[in-house]
DNA sequence: ATAGGGTTAG
């Protein structure tokens, strides 16, 4: 009979179903219902039985097909809560969210009352939106239902409430709840832990374990791990560590990796990155997010060759990024690397998985590009966005001002205000030191008063830029006034304070702050001795420099880089010591590098050692003279000593090599607006009245008894001819326009990017004496103060 | 569990 039911299925099965169901023979009932399930069209016509769609519905969505599951839900002419709830369930991943909400509400409209399985699952597709107003409704419906103090709906409302940011509501559901279990817990833990409540988080905890008598569990400690993490709490996460070994909360390979991840994130951000190793390689699997993690753990403690080794190692176990979040890890790794290559391969792996749209990724990549120079492909990338926002923004003002095109960064600035993206404090950051790049006081101050409207006045780093922005605008006493009014100070704030005081020439005050920074308890790091040394440097205390550099190391135990050396040969070479600096220099752990050696050529230069000056600039030659600066000082030489052709021959030797010498340029910023000048420059509008006051100058000063200095002019020239190349000098210029346009009583403020030459060191003191005028001038090096035919550094440089 | 932009020195 079952044979022949079997056969006929197609026709009787619904007959024999019932037949069967009525003789009690549910094992042939159920056979013949799994087979009717293969069959298709769906047989069963004369039942419409709504339970084999449902089976078939199951049956889809078990396999994840999910666009047949909703096909075959369409044919249902009236699905019931349970068949809402399966499709709802299987929309609940954040990719279909939007569709589970657009059912839910047919459910409403076709008058099926959901149950208490429904809400939490269309209340979790809120979670994962973070969509507060449709989960206030759903909370709603629950309460009408009578179903909101349901373990299963509290609970989902609780984590709806923490996702959406609203704490207060999400307290107000635990702390209600008839019932809670572990879940409940930790999602509340969870909302603690992400609004860095330290002392909530830690409060929940221990009354879970005392009030509940409830073990934490991987969930738990994935979610307070972090928050030690950003507290810097590392004896609290090593108890954490303890009790995961303890528990063996490692047995389930899942949970392993998660806390094992979270566990080493917490000793990476601690600074212990040997512990955060350790745990690495204990683990018995890893995946993307690990590796992520500890990449960025050493990228963060500045370990950059070590993230290299790490870097390399995952490619070569065939593990690639893929979330955007590892990959936005990733090229912030490429870009501290200065590994461009790289951050290309990855801009192409973006484009081709399309992560590419991922906002986060994409400002990550749109800082790499600028961090490694590549400006223009930070700008086209920038124009590519599909969405920006104020990161990214604040990523190209940065780059603008990082390639030193800091007035391209205002334009930005201006057109982000008018796309209506609010500048936070990290734009206001990007966007201060443009104003002291171009040493332009009036944007400094306008960005100053920016800062303190949007309530950003008291941010230490804000703060660390605005004393250094003063600093550079010639306006140390407003640095100083910004530093002392500051709510607390990081290392940073300390550094810049005293480098600020360094390219006054305060050499003294400078030392002060040091004393003071270690009479506070700040331990100084290898940026704060270079600023020291660089400061005795400028104010010509040689003694002082050189006793700073050994207690540097015996003392603090810094062990000396190449930048401290380069600061110490320097020093020696500044204040006139040429052959000590030179035996300084051979005596170095280190090989020097072409700075280092730089930085004596240029003393060799000015104090006009031509021997020496030989001596360095075959060495410099033999490393390369990389970049443009070594190039012009070595052809500067030679034509100081009369040897043109060899001077030439650098010269040219320099444009086949591709590198441009940036050409000397001086601004002044006149009520709020900068005037720049390049040598010689006629463009200005009221350049015939300039050069007629520089002209009528130049004139008075020489009956004073001056004479130009032509072994400053590079070409080789006649002499008439190098007097007027010296002449136009922007500097000059920018000081002429300065006069016209000042009244007398105002200070003359010139900036220039590179330094100031010997001439006009000498003619800058003249004019401070004939026409009775404070000039200061701010070079590539430090500040130099003009009264009364005296200048504040005791030689020109 | 990893997660985007920013401040200092040369």
């Amino acid at each position: 009979m079952l044979a022949a039911a079997r056969l006929d299925a197609t026709k009787n099965g619904a007959f024999l179903l019932l037949l069967f169901h009525f003789h009690r023979r549910h094992h042939d009932a159920r056979r013949l219902f799994s087979t009717a399930v293969c069959l298709r069209p769906p047989p069963f016509e004369s039942i419409k039985d709504q339970a084999l769609l449902l089976v078939q519905l199951q049956g889809h969505i078990a396999r994840g097909h999910l666009s047949r599951a909703r096909h075959l839900f369409d044919q249902i002419p009236t699905p019931d809560v349970r068949a809402y709830n399966d499709l709802i369930r299987a929309y609940s991943s954040p990719v279909a969210a939007a569709d589970a909400l657009h059912l839910y509400r047919r459910m409403l409209l076709q008058r099926v009352a959901p149950n208490n399985y429904t809400f939490p699952f269309a209340l979790k597709v809120c979670s994962a939106l973070a969509d507060l107003h449709c989960g206030r409704a759903i909370h709603c419906h629950a309460i009408h239902a009578g179903l909101h103090a349901d373990l299963f709906v509290s609970t989902a409302l609780l984590d709806m409430y923490v996702k959406c940011d609203f704490l207060h509501d999400a307290a107000h559901i635990f702390a209600t709840m008839p019932a809670r279990d572990l879940v409940a817990w930790n999602a509340m833990l969870a909302g603690y832990a992400h609004h860095a409540m330290y002392h909530h988080a830690l409060a929940h905890l221990l009354r879970m374990q005392a009030q509940a008598r409830l073990r934490p569990n991987a969930s738990t400690l994935v979610s307070l791990l972090p928050l030690l993490a950003q507290q810097g709490a590392l004896d609290q996460g090593t108890c954490v560590h303890a009790y995961c070994i303890r528990v063996c909360l490692d047995h389930k390979v899942t949970d392993g990796v998660l806390v094992g991840t979270a566990l080493l994130d917490m000793y990476a951000k601690c600074g212990s990155l040997v512990y955060a190793r350790r745990v690495f390689d204990d683990m018995p699997a890893r995946n993307e997010v690990t590796w992520s993690a500890l990449i960025s753990g050493f990228v963060l403690c500045g370990r950059m060759t070590q993230a290299f080794i790490l870097f390399k190692d995952m490619l070569a176990k065939g593990l690639r990024f893929h979330s955007p979040a590892s990959v936005a890890c990733a090229l912030r790794a490429c870009a501290n690397l200065d590994d461009v290559r790289m951050g290309e391969q990855l801009h192409a792996l973006l484009a081709k998985s399309g992560v590419h749209a991922d906002l986060t990724a994409g400002n990550s990549l749109l800082s790499m590009y600028a961090k490694a120079g590549l400006i223009d492909q930070a700008i086209a990338f920038f124009h590519e966005m599909a969405d920006k926002n104020n990161v990214s923004y604040s990523a190209l003002v940065s780059g603008y001002v990082q390639n030193g095109r800091a007035e391209e960064a205002f334009l930005v600035f201006k057109k982000m205000q008018a796309c209506n993206v609010d500048p936070d404090a990290a734009t206001m950051v990007s966007l201060i030191p443009a104003c002291s790049h171009l040493a332009a006081l009036q944007h400094g101050r306008c960005s100053h008063g920016s800062v303190i409207v949007r309530g950003l006045a008291s941010e230490t780093s804000i703060c660390n830029a605005l004393i250094d922005m003063y600093a550079k605008c010639g306006r140390i006493d407003l640095s100083r006034q910004v530093f002392d009014m500051m709510p607390s100070w990081d290392i940073v704030s300390w550094n810049t304070m005293i480098a600020g005081y360094g390219i006054h020439g305060l050499g003294k005050e400078a030392t002060t702050l040091f004393l003071d920074m270690n009479n506070r308890g700040f331990a100084p790091d290898g940026v704060t001795f270079i600023s020291i040394i660089s400061s005795c440097s400028h104010s010509g205390l040689v003694t002082e420099g050189k006793h700073w550099f050994h207690e540097m190391a015996s003392r603090y135990g810094i062990t000396p880089r190449m930048e401290h050396y380069n600061c110490m040969v320097d020093l020696l070479a500044r204040g006139g010591f040429l052959d000590e600096a030179y035996q300084f220099i051979q005596s170095m752990p280190l090989t020097a590098d072409v700075r280092v050696w730089g930085a004596l050529l240029a003393a060799c230069r000015v104090h006009k050692n031509i021997d020496l000056g030989k001596r360095v600039s075959r060495m410099i030659q033999e490393l390369g003279p990389e970049g443009t600066g070594n190039f012009v000082l070595l052809s500067n030489i030679y034509s100081a000593a009369g040897r043109f052709d060899e001077a030439a021959e650098v010269r040219i030797i320099q444009k086949v090599k591709g590198f441009k010498k940036s050409p000397g340029c001086s601004w002044i910023e006149i009520n709020g607006s900068l005037h720049a000048f390049v040598g010689g420059d006629q463009r200005h509008l009221q350049s015939s009245e300039i050069y007629r006051e520089l002209d009528n100058i130049l004139l008075g000063i020489k009956k004073l008894g001056y004479q130009p200095d032509t072994t400053f002019v590079l070409q080789d020239l006649e002499e008439e001819e190098k007097e007027k190349a010296l002449i136009y000098h922007s500097e000059k210029i920018a000081i002429a326009f300065g006069i016209l346009s000042l009244s007398e009583d105002k200070t003359i403020f010139v900036t220039k990017n590179l330094r100031v030459c010997g001439d006009c060191h000498t003619v800058i003191k003249y004019i401070s004496l004939v026409k009775r005028r404070a000039i200061i001038v701010r070079d590539a090096n430090r500040f130099h103060h003009f009264k009364n035919g005296q200048c504040s550094c005791r030689d020109f440089w």
